[in-house]
DNA sequence: GTTTACCCTGGATCTATATCATTGCGAGAG
DNA sequence: CTCTCGCAATGATATAGATCCAGGGTAAAC
């Protein structure tokens, strides 16, 4: 029942010193009240396809995502299911806990993941001393609107050849190199809304093409000219 | 240059005695505080077609939409533009206001409409003294990533007919009643993801097949249940 | 080592939808 | 009243992508 259950998860993060904490969601806090957060933040290790949270589950925490990828996904009454959201380090994901709302996504780690599990009890305390903190949430929630939307223009319009070309694009640095895997087939089928066998082919063709290529085990670069020429057609 | 050159909109408004107070942003505002709202909030008047606010625009104001319909409408590198969102009465948009960032999206109106222009200095400034503000900004976000999460789902999954289906049921009540004229067909192609040929054929396939029929200049009706039906193919 | 299972890729249809083009209608201009 | 002009409806055609299917590679399971 519990989506945590089979989660690894110590206690006792070293919060002050996260590398992640100048962008994390408590950057402007007061070096004293960090005290708090080390009692109450826990640190999460999912493996790849592992859940954080499913549809419907009680929110009772929010959660920083400090390495990996994690996928939001979202079902329709036939079942069929679409991914809405990615998240990268650094992102936040629950917010609808701080509404006292259930989850509604399943959150799923896409690669191997380490996050901070930050309960709400936690962030309203500190809320109510530091309206900064209100503020940062608020960011925070634009982002991801930003994010749906970009996936609402970027990634459901346009034939399959662009918006694969799109998505490779947004995981690719600038520069054409990127430090994550390739989605498999049917995750990217489900982020594009087409299916998993006309995701195959296109990166198929884009690989025929020398437009994207493995570079190691964890990775994969890409030709961003080339691709971003594609995505305009 | 100003998006709002030529509107008509007059100052003075009644905020107190407001019809959608329950349900608007200042909903837990103190009488007394009100007040300072009756010299800020100015009211809008929109035309059909005429916008309220452009992508880029400098944030200087959220819009509390009070009657009519307003689409947010944002574009690709090549100009092909999508419908990211509808707005219905009650509704609040350009939080990105305050934040400090420009206007996302080009706003307009879908059928004449009425707003509430809130300046964002007048938020900041009654946010300080009731934090049930931020509260109620934060799940007024919430709803827009809710609605941007069921476009990518209901409206960009699945076939046309599908989609537009869909969309119908979203615009009348459960019992097949809308209080909305049908949108024209190149707005629909844009909420869908789809071509106004096709938006045309649907929607007169489904008046051929009694799915749906106008009643009266300003407004249709629909047969829920077979449209559920289509909907889920 | 062998088997099993899953994922990627590719081929062969088939169909939904884009695309291009035409007609008809209704509103507003002159 | 007539002439545009814009939009809905519809036809004809082309094609992208869904669908169904099969082969082959790789990794885990036995």
């Amino acid at each position: 029942m519990n989506a945590c259950s089979s989660e690894l998860w110590e206690s006792g993060t070293d919060c002050q010193n996260c590398s992640l904490r100048a962008a994390a969601l408590f950057a402007g806090l007061a070096d004293e009240q960090f005290s708090l957060l080390h009692d109450a933040i826990q640190d999460i290790q999912l493996g790849p396809d592992q859940e954080l949270y499913r549809v419907g589950d009680a929110g009772k925490a929010v959660y920083t995502l400090r390495s990996g990828l994690l996928k939001l996904v979202q079902y329709l009454p036939d079942g069929s299911r679409r991914i809405v959201r990615l998240l990268r380090p650094a992102d936040l994901t629950g917010l609808e806990a701080l509404l006292g709302q259930p989850y509604q996504h399943d959150a799923v780690a896409l690669q191997a993941a380490t996050l901070c599990r930050i309960p709400i009890d936690l962030v309203n305390k500190l809320g109510a001393q530091n309206p900064s903190l209100h503020q940062e949430l608020m960011r925070r929630w634009h982002q991801a609107l930003s994010a749906a939307d970009t996936w609402l223009t970027e990634f459901s319009t346009g034939t399959a050849r662009q918006r694969v070309a799109r998505l490779l694009l947004r995981m690719a640095d600038s520069d054409g190199t990127s430090s994550c895997a390739l989605f498999n087939r049917k995750d990217m089928a489900a982020m594009l809304g087409i299916t998993t066998e006309t995701a195959s082919r296109l990166i198929a063709e884009f690989k025929r093409n020398g437009l994207i290529r493995q570079s190691g085990p964890a990775g994969f670069s890409c030709d961003p000219k080339e691709l971003f020429r594609v995505a305009a057609d």
